[in-house]
DNA sequence: CCACTAAGAATATCTTAGCCT
DNA sequence: AGGCTAAGATATTCTTAGTGG
């Protein structure tokens, strides 16, 4: 389980563009040092700041806090919601997914159909 | 958007045995005066509060914090994400997705082969 | 009993300036 | 430049004691 600092500093260096300590600090009006801080666990953010690192990074609180990669599992999403999220996190799949929300419905049921035929081959196979 | 303190006093409030300030604290080894205060928004937990208060209640932080329903939602999902659950929700996909889910690699990529054709033969159509 | 307020003590944070590599 | 440390100024929090419904 990372630390607050460890991601920060991870979601900091993590990026296209590595930034300085003074680079990422300007972004929330904060100081270098305090950036520092933070990555050491000297220091912690208040509330505020902690939400503007979430949305700037695009990742939860609890992620950015506990480390965990999904918070949502532990609160509020079904279980069947919890697998979508763990199945999407395929970056292949994803895409697949992504072009299947975009597409026409008989298209989605002629795969699906396709679908029904390779899970019957499969049970004659055994 | 609801505030902690609004959070807060309702998930003390809202179970089947309510709580009082002070029964509510000693949880947390926490004065009742501090509860009050954490209510009214006039002071803020430290993290490992806010983690603790989390936990006890089963719900995200970012839910305590925010007040959003699915945390998901907000940080770890994109959009785009976001879309996909609400594409999948459909009954029948929602099966067919399931099934997905727990079979094997080569089949998917089969049929994510076949989803290929299904695309071109579109594209040649126009 | 329950919740809220006040005030002081205790803690924690933020910045600047300086130091090191 | 980039990152770390120190120290004072600032700001925040926690508790106890007291007030009122």
């Amino acid at each position: 389980m990372k630390t607050l600092g460890e991601q920060l500093k991870a979601l900091r260096l993590g990026q296209e563009t590595k930034k300085s300590q003074k680079e990422f600090g300007k972004l929330f009006d904060l100081s270098e040092s305090t950036i520092g801080m933070y990555e050491r666990n000297e220091r912690k953010p208040d509330y505020e700041t902690l939400q503007k690192f979430a949305e700037h990074f695009s990742v939860s609180i609890d992620y950015l806090i506990t480390g965990k990669k999904s918070n949502a599992a532990q609160s509020d999403l079904s279980n069947d919601d919890k697998e979508m999220i763990e199945f999407f996190s395929n970056p292949k799949l994803n895409l697949f997914f992504k072009e299947m929300a975009d597409s026409p419905e008989e298209q989605i049921e002629e795969l699906r159909e396709f679908w029904e035929i390779i899970k019957k081959r499969e049970l004659n196979k055994k």
